[in-house]
DNA sequence: TTGTAGGCGTTATCAC
DNA sequence: GTGATAACGCCTACAA
């Protein structure tokens, strides 16, 4: 590999000035610069980051945690959409981006030891168990940290509008004349701490009644509970005539078991789910669900993190909500 | 960030021997290490990688390219459950790994460039246009190169098993008395042109007759162009039995296609995509398909590209194929 | 068994 | 405007 002595030899210069000059400093004659320019594109000068790093204690790497806890792997929709917007975005300021995990070969290293022997500028928290002690650590280190999803005390987050998302759902359904709402709920999360409050706060404020047995729990991501949720729904007396579902892929479940029970959507009852992934636009009818909007939420990480490096000391910590929008679709009826 | 020289100090010994003891050289004694060890755990000591692989010429990242040509992002299940089992995989060895763009900030920077810049140990190639000279220009590279789904001249490569895939495929349907089978395959790629062959190869075989219209090209991954196509196929006068899709996404395309033809599945016509993404076994009916082993491609790619590296000298190239497996599922119907 | 010292490639602070 | 030179933190011959 061509370093900065070899242009420096080449030229006959100091390696002082190749370094000043491939930076275009204002120190350096312009003639200079020019000649040290053109020569280290003719050996093919590429910097060795390692050594730029240990001198100037700044990597230009961003930490991502992504823990997966929903079975999906890199695969579910609202993260790898957020995956890709954050690389993409990192990459436009000029920084890389390296997974941390809390194990490196054999050995066990906690999420801050990762990030800290990789000299990482910031670390963005994807997805992660965030009551695991060693999230917390990392949170309160002294790594800059944006989490997505939930909110440390004094820290940056950026967050998915759930409140919004349910009152939005709530509202809709309750235009389209519907007053027996059920809402299959994911597993206890912060998340669906937030969505469950807001669901019945909107209830409430719209006068609508609530019997318990329209409230269930199935996982995210995981169509074979929400199935079985559905199916317990829909054997009820009382049936609901609309169900919201914790996301798209579990609403799958859902289907399935509506169409055993030889219902129709949205003929004989109505569906919405949540996320708006991909598939949702794809699928016939069109599902109702509330879009995320993963792309703006992984750039918002970015900036918020970076604008954090920078700027430290002015840098004000607070969470930054991102409105997602309703995909009304064609699976909730009109019943009035 | 406390160093190796902090530790030394704390102890009365050396920078050399905090060095070495730590790694368990064995040429400290036993009493010296543990101190070392200790001492190193109480400080909380973290190695600065930087200035290890600047001094060792080995940085244990490796470079991944995923060049996004389908317009997924990473929410391609083929690639990201590949992407996944890559992460895991260089996690259990000691290795992180990072995204290898042609863009660093403002400036270009091409592939390779970019993979010395951080100092790759090695770079896998996951998705990318082949054809692009910064592509070649990376494979030509000193840097250990695997690449997927795509062979160069004697270079290491990791394939998903499209011959055997496409012929499986046919085997199938035929043995469920299906004669007039139409493909709609992907864009003209290599892994197009495997499939390609192998439909034909596989029909020969069979004595079976292929129509030339019953051969037609969609996009990967757009249901919107295979549901054009299947509209097309449907209007012949001569309509197949079987539709095989690109993948099982474009095939969703297909499916509203053909409810709007008023056509039930597997009843009326008989449908295969390619794959087996989560959501092919989620629907009903189960979509017949053929289900690559990615999790495996990619873990054969890691273990290849560490074989090299480790190896460079008694390595030897040669392209490695990963066997999938037909899904049978529910949409070929018996037609005996 | 332990210590010393040079150097990896870069940047930054001084002199000149 | 340019050139020495000293770090950055670590590893590794080689010396003690």
């Amino acid at each position: 590999m061509v370093k900065l002595k070899d242009i420096a030899e080449a030229l006959g210069v100091s390696v002082g000035t190749v370094s000043k000059g491939l930076r275009h400093s204002h120190e350096i004659s312009e003639e200079v610069t020019d000649r040290i320019i053109r020569k280290a594109n003719e050996l093919g000068y590429i910097a060795n980051s390692s050594a730029r790093n240990l001198k100037t204690n700044r990597s230009y790497v961003i930490g991502v945690v992504y823990v997966d806890k929903s079975r999906a792997g890199l695969g579910h929709d609202y993260f790898s959409t957020m995956l890709s917007s954050i690389r993409d975005e990192l990459s436009l300021h000029g920084y890389d981006f390296t997974f941390v995990s809390n194990t490196i070969g054999e050995n066990k290293l906690s999420y801050v030891n990762h990030a800290r022997y990789r000299r990482c500028d910031g670390v963005i928290i994807v997805t992660a168990d965030f009551k695991e002690p060693e999230i917390i650590e990392l949170v309160e280190s002294e790594i800059p940290v944006v989490t997505i999803d939930h909110v440390f005390n004094n820290r940056s987050a950026i967050l998915s509008d759930n409140d919004e998302g349910l009152e939005q759902i709530i509202n809709y359904v309750y235009k389209k004349g519907h007053r027996k709402i059920a809402f299959i709920h994911g597993e206890d999360t912060a998340v669906t701490e937030q969505r469950i409050a807001s669901f019945y706060k909107a209830c409430e404020t719209l006068q609508i009644e609530v019997p318990k047995d329209y409230i269930k729990e199935a996982l995210y991501h995981f169509p074979k509970q929400a199935g079985l949720r559905t199916r317990e729904l829909l054997q009820l007396k009382e049936r609901p005539t609309c169900i919201i579902y914790p996301d798209d892929y579990a609403f799958m479940g859902g289907l399935t078991e509506i169409e055993k029970h030889g219902l129709k959507i949205p003929e004989d009852i109505s569906v919405v789910g949540y996320d708006g992934i991909f598939l949702s636009r794809i699928l016939r009818p069109i599902l109702c669900s509330y879009v995320q909007n993963s792309t703006e939420i992984g750039k918002q990480a970015v900036n918020r993190l970076l604008e954090q490096i920078d700027k430290p000391k002015s840098f004000i910590r607070k969470p930054v909500r991102v409105k997602g929008v309703l995909q009304e679709g064609q699976t909730v009826k009109d019943i009035h």
